[in-house]
DNA sequence: ATTATTTTTTAGACTTGTCTAAAAATTATT
DNA sequence: AATAATTTTTAGACAAGTCTAAAAAATAAT
């Protein structure tokens, strides 16, 4: 069993996992959960212990099988829980973070089964983040980044990158949720920002919007 | 706010204090929390700090008004939980403790209140416990002990006194649940058992149970 | 009313998870 | 290749919550 802590650094190395190749520095590891690089230290020596990282001092860490599939458990409570928040209880998409952080670390199988089965076994967050089966394999969508897009390209928005408030209170205001059909109408060079078509309507986009949504062709 | 600590004492105070007058002593805190009274007069200091109880040293702990509340806030969210987990995620009554144990500790005024809401406004939990509303007041059922009603009385089952896996269990299997209309039609002298009728059917019950079940006449 | 017993508190220690400051190793720069 | 900068680790400290053992207070028993 693991504590909160651990679970918190097991999801953390999890992130970081996916999006590089390399074992995850300690100081990468420090950042993602806002505390010091020693106290990372501290923790990857119990969770090597515990047989679910693999560590080397001054080389990083990586998940071992064991590590991964209980990474993959927490996050997948986690996305659950957003889905339950969302769908049943009137939660926006960006308010269901902070209570699923907490939501996440409930142990019982039972309950997390029972909830897949209440939502109907759901694919994907309210976020578009795939939740994993519980053996701990996700179904990767084939998603591209808006601004990846070219001229009169189509496609559906599919998830968000970046799943803060903001931004997601950014996106409701524009009328911008997932499922919606969008088309890049224009590219600007100079700034890189795009002119899309969204509900027959037109639509500036900055490049950074762009860089923080996902689009399946 | 609080530590997951000192919402376990808070509570266990709350429910030490329906049922007797005076303070609560160390002793009772810490045999109800399975520690030590060393541990108890330690937290017990550092909730007076936090005016979540009146404390003199040597006379036991009373809740302030804040206490209560706060304590009250908990045992409802854990009551709510327990009515989800019966009611929409097929949790038997005997499963529903350790998960709602957790569960009571999720901070999001939010969360619950839109849970109650999907409830419909639920008043008792599984066991026939009335779940305390927002304000932490709640609203008593005159119920009695089945051990009470005389020859021939009639009542229904509103409770448990006991809530043990084991003991609702064996309710389960005897076909006693809350809602039935149960009748005494004996009660022997020499051992205190109770002949009654449930469902149509005569059912002998020892003390010990007679004892646990609460009846609304 | 004076012992004996029980309860409660204190004192000091231990664990978990964190921190700062300094040392050691790695990586980057000239 | 030697030095500088960065990253990582170690060492030691601290807070929260717990424990054991001993002291102090309250209660019970003779």
């Amino acid at each position: 069993m693991f504590t909160l802590s651990e679970e918190n650094y097991l999801k953390a190395i999890y992130h970081l996992e996916s999006g590089s190749e390399k074992g995850i520095s300690t100081n990468a590891i420090a950042k993602s959960l806002e505390t010091k690089a020693s106290s990372a230290t501290d923790m990857i020596k119990k969770l090597s212990e515990k047989e679910v990282v693999f560590y080397k001092k001054y080389q990083g860490v990586t998940l071992t099988d064991f590590g991964k599939k209980t990474a993959a458990n927490i996050v997948r409570k986690h996305r659950l829980w957003e889905v339950f928040l969302v769908e049943r209880l009137n939660f926006s998409w960006d308010e269901v973070h902070e209570v699923a952080e907490q939501l996440e670390h409930i142990k019982s199988p039972k309950l997390i089964n029972q909830l897949d089965a209440l939502l109907g076994f759901p694919t994907h967050d309210p976020h578009g983040d795939p939740i994993p089966d519980k053996d701990g394999n996700i179904n990767a969508v084939d998603k591209i980044l808006l601004a990846n897009l070219t001229k009169n390209e189509r496609g559906v928005c599919v998830g968000v990158h970046d799943s803060s408030s903001e931004f997601l209170r950014f996106l409701d205001k524009k009328g911008i949720t997932l499922g919606k059909e969008i088309t890049v109408l224009e590219k600007e060079d100079f700034d890189d920002s795009l002119l899309i078509e969204i509900d027959a309507e037109k639509l500036s986009i900055s490049k950074k919007i762009a860089n923080n949504l996902y689009i399946q062709k």
